[in-house]
RNA sequence: GGGCAAUUAGCUCAGUUGGUUAGAGCGUCUGGUUUACACCCAGAAGGUCAGCGGUUCGAGCCCGUUAUUGCCCACCA
């Protein structure tokens, strides 16, 4: 502890830094937090004194690498909340952790094992896989546990929780168990996107499209039975003719003139209302509808459907089967041939068109992306390859009927860059009918509230689809499926072996002809049943299935105890809209589903950064950020503040970043070029630096670039702005002892400003609380960043500068100094912790009653008593005043050093509140006033300034320019003059009858104040032109 | 294709329920080392609130429309 008291210089100076550190704050501080534990809450510490619980979960980081800026908003917009709540004297918890992150983690853990071992998983297997990963976990969590640190996020460390840990482990069996016990879970087939170079299913999000120039086939496939006069053949089209090989039906529309007559109906209504940008393509493409229709088409189409219902069946060329023509509205008349083949194995549609006519379902790929032996000569072949083969074979066989060019979008896998391959795969899904239902109901009756509101329109329509979860995943990281199979068992020998359990569950599945059984264990054993054989499932579940319970599981559910009572539901969910439905919607219908109550009370969504170009920043633009680089050059309460200070309701955050050249300090402008670059070399003293992308040794040595962005700039003046203020205070009170008592019987000294900043602070104090209980970060910061430097700054502080050079003033100066210090600090604690806490140490040793850390001290309460709107209204005449004698003088050149005189002709009750100022206008304006008052008049030789209520006139005599003075005053009767114009128009109009009654008066007294300032400046021209 | 936003000073952004003459920071210009702070102080210039139309006594704000930009979701024989 001795390395945070103040070091004593020689006298009663306390030593503080022109400039705050925040390096040496951050570093100190978090030590302090830590040692002291103030973020820890004793396990079932329940206060009787306090307000009760508020809890936040993190939204877990995922472990595959190092957190980004968006983390950096996303946790300190978390940790401004849960600060505030723990001053206001609630049991703030916050509870950390990270996500295991199933597919991204596995994918970039296999990139690494194969890039500097040229392994795949498949070399070493699915322990030794796991265990490394498991490695790359440990590395990655302490790493973001360490920057979440660092922003100074004031989490209870030890809860750090992880999705894949033994707790979240247990939660993950009883949702599944409970889940499978209510019929939830059913087993069914999805299409999945699959890597063939990496052999693996990748999501949805990791899935890029490209364009490329592709072609449409047209097929012909023969009719073989029964034999009809015409046609002899059935024609489709497509842009994978390989995918032939797994076909087993053609489909046709059932009616196909009704159908086609729905589009273009459909078309030409919408065309009524398109846009006219829109207007001429489906003009466009309803004529080509029109023209198939009015041609044979929609007749030969009739011709198939009476076909295919006489058992029409076709020979599927290149193969020996023999596939029937079926009705089916999926086939769409007005697209291709208006005939469609059918692959149930490789398309999602097309299954469902299988499942409906009960068509077989033939899978015709291998893992590694090559044709099995369903495709009988094609077998073994890679797709590409294939698709050559089977074009030039239908070719020799005369069934292709012709080819067009066509630009497709192909799918890509972002992780290898290959084509993605879609195949259905068996896959566990989750009934949501009746859980989205609750999700909805609760998010609809205001159970729980989404900030800002327009988002729970995007919630609502998601969930109302309904569509069932698919949780199964073809990986080996994540929580296995507690499902184990067995095929050969009797329905006596199960019943043997688990009807005395309530652990477990089990049922046929008829379709599979196994056994399905559900265990809440951990493992079951192999031979669990006397001389058969149990497998477990090799899939493991969608990573949102574990991150959907972590409002709960971190708090140990399923297990009953206190702590889930007391903390459970939540506060606050703070989270990014791209998960509003992956995840939040999740939470909700699980934390429904287990718990019976809500999650949280409130979810606030925050807004999105972008890059300089108004993109969003991912990894592949290269226009990321790292936290680490803006408070190596800003420090972290810079950019928290700068942060908070960037987020509004509606808007997303832009960030200009530029480089700072290490070497130099020179600014390197960002760009896409050059922000991908491992090392930049900087044009001003043409040495090299590193980015964040620098990888090979030779550029990691080099110096890294620090990252320039002006609202960081901003921040961290503000910053230092209340450091100094605070320097200020401190040296100026000088190591006195003052207490709070002190300090409350100093606080009526009767003094307008005293009255006025004590006004301010209980007003600002009130609505910054406002502010931030509503998320309205930016509004919040603002009032608190104009306070603090437009009030207590630049008035307060300067006017008290010359009181307490009088010994009979200095107390109650004092007093009120260190009190507006103690409030605004404690305000500004949740955004800038660091600083705060360096300023209240010092307090401190003023004061040893203050508590030991400002992040436990009592959030400032509102004195209403004390706000006095006229007060502040009266304060704003001496604004104003001193306002108008600073510009007169600048803009007349006055030397700054020059003492000039002035009087004001005023109303006796403004003479009477300005007269015990007069010293200010003298310390603050360098302007001695020489009376006030009905009675005063101008000086022979002096500026005029006609204010509302009042003239100023300043004695110029010597250093006035009077045909210049003239000149100003003629300008200004100009401008009045326009405004009285468009008043009096205002005036005379209907305005008079309809506005209300006191927005009419507000313009007649405002009309009336310009009219007397008006004769002010006709009355000083006058007067002047007299002197010439 | 569906939805949600945004467009205000050279730049980055505020702007509450429609109500005097639309605000701030940065940058620019003028002046300044004063009992904290040059990461500072005092002051100034700078706007057809994207375009068009409407409602209203009154529109940056409400309605319609066009343009541009971004984000989310869905789909693509």
């Amino acid at each position: 502890m001795s390395d945070i008291s103040i070091t004593n210089d020689n006298d009663d100076n306390i030593e503080l830094s022109k400039q705050y550190d925040p390096a040496a704050a951050q570093l100190r501080w978090g030590k302090y937090w830590e040692d002291l534990q103030l973020f820890q809450v004793k396990p079932n510490a329940i206060h009787a004194s306090s307000k009760g619980a508020y809890c936040v979960v993190i939204p877990p980081p995922n472990v595959t690498g190092a957190l980004h800026i968006g983390h950096a908003l996303n946790n300190t917009l978390q940790d401004i909340i849960i600060r505030m709540k723990r001053m206001q004297g609630y049991d703030a918890l916050w509870i950390p952790g990270v996500d295991h992150a199933g597919i991204a983690t596995q994918a970039v853990v296999e990139r690494r094992l194969f890039e500097d071992e040229k392994l795949t998983r498949h070399d070493i297997g699915r322990d030794a896989l796991v265990a490394r990963i498991w490695k790359w976990k440990d590395k990655y969590q302490s790493r973001i546990i360490t920057q979440l640190k660092s922003m100074g996020c004031s989490c209870d460390w030890s809860r750090t929780r992880f999705t894949l840990d033994e707790i979240c482990a247990k939660a993950v069996r009883h949702f599944f168990f409970r889940l499978f016990e209510q019929k939830l879970i059913y087993r069914g087939k999805r299409l999945v996107n699959w890597d063939t170079y990496l052999q693996t299913a990748v999501s949805d999000d990791e899935v890029f499209h490209e364009t490329v120039v592709g072609n449409f086939w047209y097929i012909e496939y023969p009719v073989v039975e029964p034999k009809a006069d015409e046609p002899e053949f059935v024609l489709v089209a497509t842009t994978r003719p390989e995918t032939m090989l797994g076909d087993t039906a053609v489909a046709v529309h059932p009616d196909p003139e009704a159908a086609m007559d729905k589009v273009i109906v459909d078309l030409a209504k919408r065309i009524e209302t398109a846009g006219e940008k829109e207007k001429p393509d489906l003009q466009k493409e309803l004529d080509e509808i029109k023209k198939l229709k009015s041609s044979d088409h929609i007749a030969i189409l009739k011709k198939l459907v009476q076909m295919a219902k006489a058992g029409c069946r076709l020979k599927l060329p290149l193969t020996d089967r023999v596939i029937p023509l079926i009705v089916d509205g999926w086939a769409k008349p007005e697209k291709g041939t208006g005939c469609v083949k059918i692959t149930p194995a490789h398309d999602p549609n097309d299954y469902e068109v299988g499942k409906r006519n009960d068509l077989p379902m033939i899978n015709i790929l291998n893992k590694d992306g090559t044709l099995n032996s369903e495709a009988g000569q094609y077998a073994d072949l890679k797709i590409k390859d294939a698709r050559a083969k089977v074009v030039s074979d239908l070719e020799a066989c005369d069934l292709l009927h012709s080819v067009e060019e066509r630009v497709i979008e192909l799918a890509h896998s972002d992780r290898s860059k290959t084509p993605i391959e879609p195949f259905l795969h068996d896959q566990w899904f989750v009934k949501m009918e009746s859980l989205a239902q609750s999700a909805i109901d609760t998010v609809q009756n205001g159970e729980v509230k989404i900030f800002p509101e327009r988002y729970k329109k995007g919630y609502i329509d998601w969930l109302s689809e309904k569509r069932d979860w698919p949780i199964g995943r073809q990986l080996w990281w994540g929580h296995r499926i507690p499902i184990w199979n067995c095929k050969d068992a009797t329905k006596n020998e199960i019943e043997t072996a688990f009807s005395n359990r309530n652990d477990i569950l089990f049922n046929w599945d008829e379709e599979n002809e196994t056994w399905r059984i559900c265990s809440l264990e951990e493992d079951l054993p192999k031979d669990a049943i006397k001389g058969r054989e149990l497998v477990q499932e090799e899939d493991v579940l969608d990573t949102w299935f574990s991150s959907a319970l972590w409002t709960h599981s971190t708090l140990g559910w399923p297990d009953a105890n206190a702590e889930l009572d007391y903390y459970y539901p939540t506060g606050v969910l703070i989270t990014n809209r791209d998960i509003l439905t992956l995840w939040v919607a999740r939470m909700v219908l699980a934390g429904k589903f287990n718990t019976g109550k809500k999650p949280f009370d409130e979810v606030y969504i925050h807004p999105k950064i972008l890059d300089k170009y108004g993109e969003g920043m991912s990894k592949s633009k290269g226009n990321g950020i790292d936290p680490v680089t803006v408070i190596a050059k800003y420090g972290t309460d810079a950019l928290r503040f700068g942060l908070a200070f960037s987020t509004t309701e509606n808007q997303d955050i832009r960030l200009v970043l530029d480089f700072a050249c290490p070497e130099c300090g020179a600014t390197v402008e960002q760009t896409k070029k050059n922000r991908v670059l491992p090392k930049i070399q900087c044009p001003k003293c043409k040495k090299d630096f590193r980015t964040q992308w620098a990888e090979n040794e030779e550029d990691k040595i080099l110096p890294e670039s620090m990252t320039i962005n002006e609202r960081f700039e901003v921040a961290r003046n503000f910053c230092n702005k209340l450091w100094n203020a605070a320097r200020f205070v401190l040296l100026s009170v000088g190591g006195k002892k003052i207490n709070s008592v002190t300090i409350n019987e100093k606080l009526n000294s009767g003094l307008l400003e005293d009255k006025w900043i004590l006004s301010r602070l209980s007003t600002v104090t009130r609505n910054v609380t406002q502010m931030l209980e509503s998320y309205k970060y930016a509004e919040a910061m603002r009032l608190l960043h104009d306070f603090a430097w437009d009030e207590f700054c630049s008035f307060y502080v300067e006017i008290v500068k010359s009181r307490l050079s009088n010994n009979e003033q200095r107390p109650v100066a004092e007093a009120i100094l260190i009190y507006v210090l103690q409030v605004l600090v404690k305000l500004l604690h949740p955004v800038v912790p660091f600083v705060t806490e360096e300023i209240w140490q010092r307090l401190r040793e003023l004061d040893s009653e203050l508590a030991v850390s400002v992040s436990i001290a009592e959030w400032a309460v509102v004195d209403e008593s004390v706000i006095d709107l006229n007060i502040e209204e009266q304060f704003k005449i001496f604004q104003e005043l001193l306002r108008a004698i600073r510009d007169m003088r600048a803009s007349r050149n006055i030397p700054p050093k020059e003492e000039i005189t002035f009087s004001v002709r005023c109303n006796n009750s403004v003479a009477k509140l300005l007269k015990p100022m007069e010293q200010y206008f003298l310390s603050m304006a360098h302007a001695k006033a020489n009376g006030w008052g009905e009675s005063v008049i101008a000086p022979n030789v002096s500026a005029t300034i006609p204010l509302v209520g009042m003239d100023v006139y300043v004695d110029l005599s010597g250093l006035i320019d009077v045909v210049a003075e003239v000149a100003k005053l003629e300008k200004e009767v100009a401008k009045i003059e326009g405004f009285i114009k468009s008043k009096e128009s205002k005036l005379a109009g209907d305005f008079i009858t309809k506005a209300p009654t006191h927005v009419v008066e507000k313009e007649r007294q405002s009309l009336a104040d310009l009219k007397e300032q008006l004769q002010s400046a006709l009355n000083a021209i006058k007067k002047l032109s007299d002197k010439k």
